[in-house]
DNA sequence: TTCTAATGTTAAGGAATTGTTAAGATTCGT
DNA sequence: ACGAATCTTAACAATTCCTTAACATTAGAA
């Protein structure tokens, strides 16, 4: 399996520099210019590994850090700063931010495939996904796979990001708003009826006695 | 606050590496090496998070798991398994006696630590889970769900808003006014019945009891 | 007590929200 | 680039909710 890593960086010629790099090597590689950029790539493309300049305008390496980390399936991706030299500050910031190592620029080709190599060796022992289950139902985000009593059934992306929302606090109910947000995002638009019509896609495949409307507020799981 | 981690293994070793790892990081931590004593340091403790053995003497950890979920103050608890990898049928089993999620052996320090932090993240949400609880009856506006006496009554969102209002400071008089400044908003006018009717929705559904008119000044929870 | 303003009750119409369906647009993999 | 899967939209149906109006009842002042 090929390895995906998200490079974050204002300057794009290391993000070029790097990347060629890595891809030589087989990695997947996706790139963001700011912290923002880098949200919206990690949680499309859920990279194993991201590699995240302290340095940035909008948002910065920590607290695109922070942010990154609030997302639940993100929780096992390796995430590694980048910073101009070691500085004390960026060590310890980052660290608390939940970044699990540094490196420092300017960055070597070799040093950084090994570094790389290693961080992403921790992930060999670790491919168990987060699972949850609820009413028979379990969903395996990291495989994309959802088993209801023993038999799997498919759900296409969307359908399968607005379950994971559901069940990601199982009861709450989760008002149309924040589900835009989260599965389609904040910058996009979309007419009244299309939630409607993945929540029903999602009905007809488990059964209409899981997901509850609540009328003027939003969607939760029945519990 | 400071976490509380419940550590079960039958391996003095294992306990001693994994409870110095996350002493180190400002946890504290209890331990126990079979089920039977897991249950009785759970109770005692009431730990935030348990890591469970799979594999132990006497009592192995799913029946300690489930044991464990049968407590009722300890339906926050969070609990992960630690198995030894390739025993695919402890995930499922695993998850079915109640457990969060799991963990494979040999743990990495690292790795451990992040997992542990991502679980108790969990927790940081439902802390200010907004639940109020007044004669037998429970408001849970995050769920937008109200029991009374273990059933559950359905609200609509009017209702719910003007019961959650009430019960926002119980035994508070809230003027006509008051109510329909928040529940309606300040541009909004309606009809002097449009109130009485939806109070009388909730009196319908909680009983006669619970809300008092004040005449002339509104409506209060009497105590 | 009596009278009156305030509140209680009921059912019905309309408004707002959601459900359903199929077709067109888009994206994705090969 | 093509076909297949997926996503979005629009039109219409179904449902639930909110408000109102008409009338009944009650509490408290005179």
């Amino acid at each position: 399996m090929s390895y995906k890593i998200l490079l974050v960086d204002d300057d794009p010629d290391i993000l070029e520099i790097i990347g060629y790099n890595l891809k030589k090597e087989g990695y997947e590689i996706f790139t963001a210019e700011d912290g923002f950029i880098a949200i919206e790539q990690a949680k499309k493309h859920q990279p194993n590994l991201i590699i995240l300049d302290v340095m940035m305008p909008n948002m910065n390496g920590i607290e695109a850090c922070t942010k990154i980390r609030e997302i639940p399936e993100m929780s096992k991706t390796i995430i590694t700063f980048l910073t101009a030299r070691s500085e004390d500050y960026s060590q310890i910031a980052g660290l608390e931010a939940g970044a699990d190592d540094y490196l420092t620029k300017p960055v070597k080709p070799k040093i950084l495939l090994s570094k790389v190599k290693s961080l992403l060796r921790r992930l060999e022992g670790e491919k168990e996904a987060s699972v949850i289950l609820f009413k028979g139902i379990e969903i395996d985000s990291k495989k994309h796979k959802v088993v209801q009593d023993g038999a799997e059934l498919k759900f296409a992306r969307k359908e399968f990001e607005l379950l994971q929302l559901l069940f990601s606090e199982i009861g709450k109910v989760f008002t149309r708003d924040e589900i835009m947000n989260t599965v389609w995002g904040t910058d996009v638009f979309i007419g009244d009826r299309t939630i409607d019509v993945h929540i029903r896609k999602l009905r007809e495949k488990l059964g209409n006695d899981i997901i509850e409307t609540i009328k003027g507020v939003g969607y939760r799981l029945s519990e």
